[in-house]
DNA sequence: GAGAATTGCGAGAACGCTCTCGCAAACCGT
DNA sequence: ACGGTTTGCGAGAGCGTTCTCGCAATTCTC
């Protein structure tokens, strides 16, 4: 039972006694009119009911006002729900809607959903792409020539405007906090698309954010003073099930890490179940610092220590940058936020911290 | 710099010497047309790069196969990132596209969504509305007659086809189980949209959903068996700060509760925080249940004890709902799933349970 | 093999809007 | 008072599709 006639600007013009353009004029604000017209129109649209049809008007005109954003995670995660939110926040401040798909890092589903998008006429794009190097779909000319941003990973050729936030250099600080804390027997466990279970041998990392993430921790141990004893790196399908058989692997080891450097918040999760169910106190028998802020980390008992990354700040500069390659002409640049420790009190202090 | 010129169907029609018609029928498989010559056009139309216009087709056929979901809160929320989730799943699952607006529970912003949305031409609204009484903008005749399914609560006119989630028994059972485990002294902190602060007498609560949860912890008063000996009420504005006075007040009564029920995660959060600042260890000096379930309150120690409620069952048939009134014609409905009580550490034994 | 039925396709209108173009009326200056 | 400029508005094309209608060519029927 949709709508028997919607009311159209024709109707507002036989209304009002005037042209379909006079109508238009009054309604949209431009060209040549007189301010009385303007007004007397404006009542008679608002009295009949009139409503644009913003897909016409976006037909016409060639601009939708709508940005498409792709993204690998849906909003359970605590990376992506709060940029998700800054990205359509910071649109509809300046005018944009936003078109969401999310593609679960499958490099397929990632095509249909550009494709979709394109469809749709988005006036650009926002992409979180799933690999660094399949993107064959993403050349200028099957885009449209329409501008996009690469937001929290890069890919291999620097075409677009990339906007990341610097994890390497604080997954190392992460590092050094915990060794000057007195960790030596340090886990690592990296969340990697694309395995199956986990592998204890570094696999291809087909994402740059999660390899500076696994280099940064590297850098952390190589700098830190008193060298670390023990290191077991676990690279890990982001699922729990997955996460959770790598960490109690991890534990069981003949010694076992006293912390665990987690680069997801659902490795992090893993991670704190397994802590519980063994009786291990988090903060004092098993420390941990995890990848992305969120309000329970924060609300937990010990709060954990986490590497928080500048999300709204990404978000928002993603479409401002995007809006103005979208409005006038801008090159593709590269832009580094800066990610930082929150430290609350899931590091133990194994020695007393100079 | 967007595209010089996009390849239309004309220029389809042109390279494969077919008509702009005979072109349509082949991509889009209607009316009567020659297997080899959808065959040819299709091959000349992928070698070209055609890429069908959404817009112009959308416009033509009076269907978007678009729903607009307006919701009260972002995916911030532990209730709205599933919600939304499981809805735009369905909905790509339907061959339907979701465009996403959020109110923040304000009158002002629902109707400016709404507006955006039907300008939009979706085909139907998923929605959330602020307000239990104020729908003048949700009339018929102003939605163009399109369907509407709200979920989560309910309207005073009982109009469209709604979906909720039986809080009230859910709510009721919560008490049960916590009188049951010898908890006297319990404490209620129900978050309320528009108020200032906090108030220990109940307010105007404009949310269906939210009083039929404090009726329902209400209902569990009266049928605990050995009556409740002391019971608060704080009605808390959904915010971080002013929920953390509540707490704060709560526990500094003469006679604190053993126990915290709390309305949504957002409270459940303050209480878990105020808890751990004053040293009081969850599930064993201070008790809490919260409505809503997540990945943390799961992976927590101990588990927090938590009212389920059916999300992704919510948002898939809230979108089979509406496509079907899309599609067919239905008559609007009332539908209550099931939350259920998800037992985990977080309440005290301090009787041993029948 | 002649009329009827079927098949395949092209012409062209329509969806609701924007925007250029041009024309008449009103205003200006000298 | 007359040429020139400005003002306000209407006519009409066009955005990229879909879809009805009608026509020619092919196939069927007896």
């Amino acid at each position: 039972m949709a709508s028997i006639k919607s009311v159209t600007i024709n109707d507002v013009a036989a209304a009002s006694g005037v042209s379909r353009a006079t109508v238009s004029r009054a309604l949209s604000g431009y060209g040549r009119i007189n301010p009385q017209t303007v007004e007397h129109v404006r009542s008679v649209a608002e009295s009949i009911g009139y409503r644009p049809n913003a897909l016409a008007a976006a037909m016409r005109a060639g601009k939708t006002k709508t940005i498409g954003l792709v993204v690998i995670s849906d909003f359970t995660n605590a990376f992506f729900d709060r940029a998700t939110k800054a990205i359509i926040d910071q649109a509809k401040e300046s005018g944009y809607r936003v078109l969401i798909s999310h593609t679960d890092e499958d490099i397929e589903v990632e095509k249909a959903a550009v494709e979709t998008m394109l469809s749709n006429q988005v006036d650009g794009l926002i992409l979180v792409p799933s690999g660094t190097s399949h993107h064959s779909h993403l050349t200028p000319k099957k885009l449209d020539n329409k501008p996009v941003v690469i937001i929290d990973r890069k890919l291999d050729t620097p075409r677009y405007t990339t906007i990341t936030t610097g994890d390497q250099e604080a997954a190392k600080e992460a590092v050094l906090y915990a060794t000057e804390n007195g960790h030596t027997n340090l886990g690592f466990l990296i969340a990697v698309p694309g395995i199956k279970g986990f592998k204890k041998r570094a696999p291809e990392i087909p994402i740059t954010s999660v390899q500076e993430r696994a280099d940064g921790f590297q850098d952390g141990v190589k700098e830190s003073k008193p060298k670390p004893k023990t290191i077991t790196w676990i690279y890990c399908e982001d699922e729990e099930i997955a996460a959770g058989s790598a960490v109690e692997e991890m534990l069981d080891a003949d010694v076992p890490p006293s912390i665990i450097f987690t680069s997801n918040n659902d490795m992090l999760l893993a991670v704190l179940k397994v802590a519980g169910n063994r009786g291990l106190v988090v903060g004092k028998d098993l420390s941990v610092i995890s990848f992305d802020d969120s309000p329970w980390a924060a609300a937990m008992v010990p709060g954990i220590t986490v590497i928080a990354r500048p999300v709204e700040d990404l978000g928002h500069l993603a479409v401002k940058e995007l809006i103005e390659a979208i409005e006038g002409k801008t090159k593709p640049k590269e832009i580094v936020l800066e990610a930082h420790l929150v430290r609350r009190g899931s590091v133990a202090k194994l020695r007393k911290s100079k």
